[in-house]
DNA sequence: CGGTTGTTTGAGGACGTTCAAGTACTGTGG
DNA sequence: CCACAGTACTTGAACGTCCTCAAACAACCG
């Protein structure tokens, strides 16, 4: 790993109250490794053998399951495709790429996959785990981390049960503003209209048809491109009552 | 706090590492408290002062927002509550009631409300964050909670998106039965319909029309008995992929 | 026994998906 | 630079799922 390595790494939230000496003994267990769209993390249902830790890219977490069997069993008509899948929860430069598994050394319950070029650590399962029972501070650390994960989860959760898909998709946007330094009106997608669907939870048709609706509040959505008249008429349109 | 608090709340997960001693300090600033259905605990958007402990009973995690104001805005027809709901988890003995939100001292995302008569230890705040800060096991064990609570919140989430309503009730019953010791065919249900259908995700309504159709794999529900003639006919249906 | 509450059933409608076709947008080789 | 893929995105129509509203039952409690 290299000195510009180790800085990426003390970047990253969970990392950056370790010592030095300590953080250095971690990275010379790991490496980095550049991964290209489409690349396989890890795949639901296998022990975790790294933490992974993002230095620039996206990487999504993806739950997937056969596709049903039916109902009322109508003969063996295999579709196409044979599995559904559902993006659950989208990483990025500075995140850990699910620590819970790591920590409870329990099989990951989803695959993870780039969806950005991306540069990753790769970081030994056991030297975390190991570093978390020996370092008090790095345990607090992850602690907080935790908690951040498990609200990002449940407001996710929220918005998926009590929102309808328009309203999802609003609230998204509100959310990239809300990240967004500059001023108003214009934000740029950081994904593709398949994997925002997937993220929102929708079809891309419907996604399409939902930025449609959109536009009788203001929003015009073209290519990566968002422009927003009106940010206060879309958070009330999505019941904004997010709290940070 | 009797004595008896004092053991039932050693028996709390999280708790059941911590000396003696300790476990007296914190229970010394806390209290504990009976309280009857419909109690709320604490609301959306309060600041967390306490981390509840409950010893028997049900708690329900509630996220509700303001009802849609509707795109092609149909003057102001008030419907008759005004609010919708949507049970995200539910908490019973043994549990924590959402540590994420007392560790960051951040407000609540949630509501909680008891769904059953609940005995609940009230331990401040403060504590529980002074304790994590100076007692590294007690930080352990948060981890470890915190991480399971994710692995929680991720399979339900990937359940809302990728099984139908029926599917998840499917699940629910395989759940159900996993954790039942007796053999086979015949479980209690814990939640009226109501709860039931919110915590699925659908109307109660739907939840019946659901019911009906798991007839045709076997499945008999009456009142709060359930009955399963094939249960792996029955995991096979609702795609249970599920890792512990 | 009537009132209250909780579950079921039925009909109609809203939301969302699928399949199929059409329309950009991209890069490639001529 | 243009024609040509190939891919992504949009649009349309038909269907399914799930919700709402209203009414019928059922169970419980005074």
């Amino acid at each position: 790993m290299t000195n510009d390595d180790l800085v990426q790494l003390f970047k990253a939230q969970l990392f950056s109250d370790l010592p030095l000496s300590v953080l250095e003994g971690l990275a010379n267990t790991g490496f980095v490794q550049s991964e290209p769209v489409d690349a396989v993390l890890f795949a639901q249902g296998e022990m975790p053998r790294f933490l992974h830790v993002i230095f620039s890219g996206r990487v999504a977490l993806v739950g997937s399951s056969a596709a049903r069997p039916a109902l009322h069993a109508t003969a063996d008509r295999a579709p196409h495709h044979g599995t559904r899948e559902a993006i659950v929860e989208i990483f990025k430069g500075g995140d850990v790429v699910i620590a819970p598994a790591v920590i409870l050394n329990r099989p990951y319950l989803m695959s993870a996959r780039v969806i950005e070029t991306s540069r990753i650590a790769f970081l030994p399962a056991e030297s975390i785990r190991n570093l978390i029972n020996e370092n008090p501070g790095f345990s607090r650390a992850t602690t907080s981390m935790l908690a951040e994960h498990w609200r990002l989860l449940a407001r996710q959760l929220k918005g998926q049960k009590l929102r309808s898909g328009t309203e999802r998709l609003a609230a998204y946007l509100v959310s990239l503003v809300a990240r967004q330094t500059d001023v108003g009106a214009s934000v740029e997608l950081p994904l593709d209209r398949q994997t925002m669907a997937s993220w929102l939870g929708m079809s891309p048709e419907h996604l399409s048809r939902s930025i449609a609706q959109l536009k009788s509040l203001g929003v015009v959505v073209s290519g990566r491109r968002a422009s927003i008249g009106d940010i206060d008429r879309l958070r009330a349109f999505c019941l904004d009552d997010d709290l940070r």
